[in-house]
This record gives C-alpha cells, sequence and structure tokens, in this order.
DNA sequence: AAGGTGACCGGCC
DNA sequence: TGGCCGGCCACCT
C-alpha cells in the first residue's frame, strides 16, 4: 500500500465488502458508484491489491459481460469458479449463469 | 525517465 | 458477431 493509492482502493474496498453473498457486481460498476466511471481498470488494480485481503470478497467482481476475467489472480486455476458456485452461483465457460439475476448494483453513499 | 502493460468500459464501425 | 480506440492511472522495466 502506498499513500497515492490508498484513498481510492480503500473506497473500492468499502464497496466491495457490501457485496451480498450470492451476488456479483462488475469493476465499472464499483468504479461508477465511485465517482470515477472511466477508472474500472483502477478497480481491477485495487482487486489485485486486495487479495491478501480476507474480508474482502474479490471473486464476486467480474466484468461488464459477467466473464471471470480476474480469475488467473487466484491460487490455482480455478479457484475463483468454485469459490463463486460455493455461493450458489453457476459459471459456465467462464461465463456467470443469469448474469443479470445476480447482478448487484452497488448503491450511492447518501451523505 | 520514458514507454509498455493491464482483474476495464463505452463508443464506434 | 467481432475488433479497435481513447480514456484512465499505478506499476514495472
Amino acid at each position: 500500500m502506498n499513500p497515492t493509492s490508498d484513498n481510492f482502493f480503500e473506497r473500492v474496498y468499502i464497496v466491495a465488502r457490501k457485496i451480498p453473498y450470492g451476488k456479483v457486481t462488475s469493476y465499472g460498476a464499483i468504479a461508477k458508484v465511485l465517482g470515477a466511471a472511466r477508472s474500472a481498470r483502477m478497480v481491477g488494480w485495487a482487486m489485485n491489491a486486495a487479495h491478501t485481503l480476507e474480508d474482502v470478497p474479490a471473486h464476486r467482481v467480474v466484468n461488464r459481460n459477467g466473464l471471470l476475467t480476474g480469475k488467473h489472480h487466484f491460487d490455482g486455476t480455478n479457484l475463483m469458479q468454485q469459490l463463486l458456485e460455493n455461493e450458489g452461483i453457476q459459471v459456465k465457460d467462464n461465463q456467470i449463469v443469469d448474469f443479470k439475476k445476480v447482478f448487484w448494483q452497488p448503491e450511492m453513499e447518501h451523505h
């Protein structure tokens, strides 16, 4: 963790921790709710850095099409998929089945 | 110290 | 259907 990334990363983690069990969201959706719609790549980078943090469910973040684009960053070949399936989320060909139904829309922080 | 590289996305053709 | 581009920005040569 370095001083420049801390703030944004921490805000990413706050949102990510809210993703309900059995649901998923996207990098872009997190970026958007943080007011940085064009910084989805940074959300991906934040997930990468979050790997050591147990309380951030990085496996529940996929790309805009429900594709498991981050799977290679988990230990083993299929850990991300297995974690999702453990929550009742079906995955076929690296793709979330019924993506719209299990998609969780991050909410605006209002205050 | 400059340039390449992404766990991305929307627009465009 | 599929590919390319520009924007984004921290990291790594």
